[in-house]
DNA sequence: CAATCTAACGCAATCGTTTGTGCATCCCGT
DNA sequence: ACGGGATGCACAAACGATTGCGTTAGATTG
């Protein structure tokens, strides 16, 4: 039972196999007959004609298959962004191919090399770090590829990220607000550009405030072992603050176990805001306070972008596009408690 | 800067295509003298050369590569699965593509199609419905298949999932003995597999003990959304009862839900079991008390079987695994209140 | 009516591998 | 010295599609 090729759609139709190739490609059925057309679509569709990928793209360097390049697809962060992407690619008859690359910058450097050797048209890469050698790799072959979520430091790929600049000023807006001065942020790893752009953020806008934005801890990864291992230490060192930054909800997360430990409670003792508002975010109890990143939407962006450009129109050079956040003021901040002491 | 092809490794060691590719492939080596192979494997690495892997799956109708279907990824019941299957095909030089089928069973036939045309050697399948005319086709063209989580009434395809029978048993079990008689069963969609296998554990168990099993009612999907909508009904007409065994841990979240809207409490007034364990069930208020079901190593272990078939061992017709289950004892359980009337 | 043009299609090369077959070469034994 | 295996490699035909170019036949023009 072997498949139906073109070359038997062709002897059925009574043509030869290059007409009928044409017949069926909509590009190039400028030079056949629509007498032809018709009988060689109708063949096709009786016999159940579909044309063989592999063939296809060997002659024309051309698979529509995008591979989608993920650190962890356990962290809910990343589902969301694959959804939308998904969506996106399939509708213009791409095929998604997901890797994950937990965490690992040279298993990211294979898979990448296995998916080149495989043939992908373009990658999206949600796993950029601020040097990265595998990204550098891509650039210098040319192959279309399109940055969500992290960014690096070349700048040589679009990028489909969010406004962290805002969604930080708003963090610290509102804790200011509630009478919080002592804010302590709590990064995540430096080696990217989310914590880069967030630790910047929340200096800068601390110091728009009249405040220092000094008091800054960074956890090793976006965890949440990462986030409460961090704060235990800042609070071994008697650290002092009233209010937490997290650059992430997952570090938010370990940033409250730690406090818990101690018997500090959130929000009475100490505010915390978490960043990206995971699914589950919102039904903790206390509920996070958090901000809302578009996260489907910067998966469907960054298919558009690479679809545009696998379609002849490539992007500016280094086009950033950074969506809106917004605020979610949940339960874990509150206003700032009158010392004891 | 076109990529180097096996032609050119050929001339630059000396020797003709055929004998090139024979002393890459460790499998053909035999016809090729030791020191021919060594020279080509040098001259390989020195030129960088890495295998196109579509002209070589068009030569050999092998593509390595392994679609796995599921219905949709931001419920997080399958990155967990994912990541079990992408680890182990991945270490087998495998690659896998994940295609989502939102749910809806048309998506999922033209996916499964457009992947057969891709010449995928394989299929995982996490979306099989009882009656699935999507399977039937994979059956009826011989495709290797491999189920997961959910199987179908055919039975065609080996298996992999959770020891369901003993799951519920574990839940009935825990409830009655904490006084539990009146307890509803929520169960899933009918058209599933854990639907109906959940459905008639829970039956039998209560009947082992010596309870009427009847009272039961069913989500329209596995989502928060349908169990909640489910359990306002039940309440709508009444139905009385002490405790819920839900067959999914959404399903146990929208059921609590429910009951909060009407003012009972859980577990105080309520019990409710979940099922699954979904990373975030112990962390809401109270922890949700559920069955933990091994979802990564259901995926590593529906990869391997997978494996195997496409190494040339085909599971025997029909073949189950049934993975041991856990029951997590948490706090949406409790002794049953003593009714006040 | 001859010359020219154009539409419609056939021919064959091509993409980069794998693999069945056949030709040398070499070694060994009688 | 010669026949008979091995052994090691080259040759060329696939796999299934796409595409530049050549060819034919019919339409058009002067």
């Amino acid at each position: 039972m072997t498949r139906v090729r073109l070359v038997d759609v062709a002897r059925e139709a009574g043509v030869h196999p290059g007409t009928a190739s044409r017949a069926l490609n909509p590009a190039a059925r400028d030079g056949v007959s629509r007498r032809t057309v018709r009988r060689v679509e109708l063949v096709a569709q009786r016999l159940g004609y579909v044309p063989n990928t592999l063939a296809r793209g060997l002659r024309t360097s051309r698979s529509f298959v995008v591979a989608l390049v993920i650190p962890d697809i356990t962290n809910p962060l990343f589902p969301q962004i694959v959804r939308g992407a998904e969506q996106v690619l399939s509708e213009a008859g791409y095929t998604l191919v997901l890797t994950d690359t937990n965490n690992d910058p040279a298993t990211e450097g294979s898979q990448v090399a296995a998916m080149s050797a495989r043939g992908v048209d373009g990658f999206i890469v949600a796993t950029a770090r601020w040097e990265d050698a595998t990204l550098d790799d891509l650039a210098a072959v040319g192959t279309p590829t399109v940055l969500v979520n992290r960014r690096n430091a070349a700048g040589l790929f679009p990028y489909i990220g969010a406004d962290d600049r805002r969604g930080v000023d708003l963090c610290v807006d509102h804790l200011t607000a509630l009478g919080h001065c002592a804010i302590l942020h709590l990064g995540g790893p430096a080696n990217t550009s989310t914590a880069r752009d967030r630790s910047d953020a929340f200096r800068q806008s601390m110091r728009a405030h009249g405040l220092s934005g000094d008091l800054s801890i960074a956890g090793a990864s976006y965890t949440e072992q990462a986030g409460a291992e961090a704060v235990r230490a800042a609070l071994q060192q008697g650290m002092d603050f009233t209010a937490i930054v997290a650059a992430n909800d997952l570090l938010a997360l370990g940033a409250a176990q730690a406090l818990a430990e101690r018997g500090i409670t959130c929000p009475a003792d100490v505010s915390i805001t978490g960043y990206n508002d995971i699914d589950f975010m919102s039904r903790l109890s206390p509920p996070f306070t958090t901000v809302r990143v578009p996260l489907r939407r910067m998966g469907e962006l960054a298919a558009q972008t690479l679809l545009a450009w696998l379609d002849g129109r490539p992007p500016d050079a280094a086009t950033q596009v950074l969506l809106p956040v917004k605020f979610m003021e949940r339960g874990t901040t509150a206003r700032v408690a009158v010392p004891v002491r």
